[in-house]
DNA sequence: CGTAGGGTTGAGGTTAATCAAGTATGGTGG
DNA sequence: CCACCATACTTGATTAACCTCAACCCTACG
């Protein structure tokens, strides 16, 4: 029966940098609609005004197949947005369906009103520019963990980023080992064999929750692919 | 001795949007840099006052570390911007290491010119929001092919992605096996067996390079993880 | 103590890469 | 039109990386 309160606007990616000021004005000329888990947003085809910010819940947006089947192109939970290529690109008609999956909250953010602010306002246009670039950067990041694909090379690289971002060769780990592994994309159990095998190869020393790397070459090698 | 021509303008992410008429100013108001393979581009916490647009080689942008090991955050190719982030956000300074691989040539961006014409061109501001847009989405369907670990997963998407956008069931296959399998993150080998296995479950039909889906239910169950 | 949870270790299975042979297929020169 | 070759593709056997499952070891804490 979700009395949980939608997300406010400060925490939308593509708002996240907006000064506070013009939030008011945007929720001003935008419209808060729910949806029920399972009703539509909006047709392919159907005409495109605005685009649409997720507060609440999660939707789907898909396209039929001729054989009726439904391929979900996207996801977006709280926070994302939807069919932003309406605001910047000059579409006139969704390019996809849009579906809630859960109870959902969206604003309606009417592609006219969004643009005669931001030709208004400059620093608003820099602020959603900021937000997409950092958002670009941060998958940037995430495709390259991702396609590191041996154990050893995404721990490797784990292990080079926190002595880089601790400033030193030895750091404390932040987590439970177990949710650590589980991070990296791998189980409990190989975590530990490939710590206990670095350390045999004095790559590094482990004491409790406490890791001082040994060997940053190696580690090196490791994370571009050498095999272990 | 590169001989060979640098990128045009109109391939770079960031301006491939642009109406031409706009790229004669920038050029005009840029500064085109040369760099031989290991030369500096900048240091981190030199004053930032602009951007780079990599018109030809690779270059690399990263972070020394204490025990002076660098750490490379990333790779940016012919086409890819440097520190854009000077533009949108306020930053001053630059927060890493910037060097070139390979010979290169790049394109100085002025921050100060490059915002005041789009202060005065509010379809370029459209423009470069398109761009970024476009590039999210685009590493966003990369980020979710990436996440599929398993062969027979990534397979089944790409069989089902076909499907939908040729419209029908059947449908014949663009490149050589052997470099759809590559383009896969696969084996040729692997493929081919895999391939094999589909059509005894009669999960499709094959001939040369003609594909015909007979499942697609069983395949998206396959992109969704359960094994094969 | 005794138990619980995180952590480690071992045995065994699955996936997909590698290595090593094959079998089409599609030119090309005769 | 055929013999020949290169290249694509297939198939089998072997191997390495990881996962699963099951057991066990600690240490903290009642």
């Amino acid at each position: 029966m979700s009395a949980s309160h939608s997300l406010p606007l400060q925490k939308c990616f593509l708002f996240c940098r907006i000064d506070p000021v013009y939030l008011g004005a945007i929720r001003g000329f935008s419209i808060l609609r729910a949806f029920a888990a399972g009703e539509t947003i909006f047709h392919e085809g159907d005409r495109a005004a605005g685009f649409f910010v997720v507060l609440k819940g999660k939707i789907k947006v898909y396209k039929l197949s001729v054989s009726g089947g439904e391929k979900i192109l996207h996801v977006i939970s709280e926070g994302g947005s939807v069919a932003e290529a309406v605001l910047f690109s000059g579409i006139e008609r969704y390019p996809a369906f849009a579906e809630a999956l859960e109870d959902a909250e969206l604003l309606y953010v009417p592609r006219k009103d969004f643009l005669d602010l931001m030709k208004r306002h400059f620093d608003l246009v820099l602020s959603v520019l900021a937000s997409l670039s950092e958002k670009l950067r941060f998958f940037n990041a995430l495709i390259e963990d991702l396609s590191l694909k041996s154990a050893s090379a995404r721990l490797a690289k784990y292990l080079l980023d926190m002595a880089v971002s601790t400033g030193g060769d030895c750091f404390e780990l932040d987590t439970k080992k177990n949710e650590l592994a589980r991070r990296l994309g791998i189980v409990p159990e190989t975590f530990s064999r490939l710590i206990r095998r670095m350390s045999q190869q004095r790559i590094l020393r482990v004491q409790k929750k406490q890791i001082c790397l040994l060997n940053q070459r190696r580690l090196e090698r490791l994370s571009s692919g050498e095999p272990f």
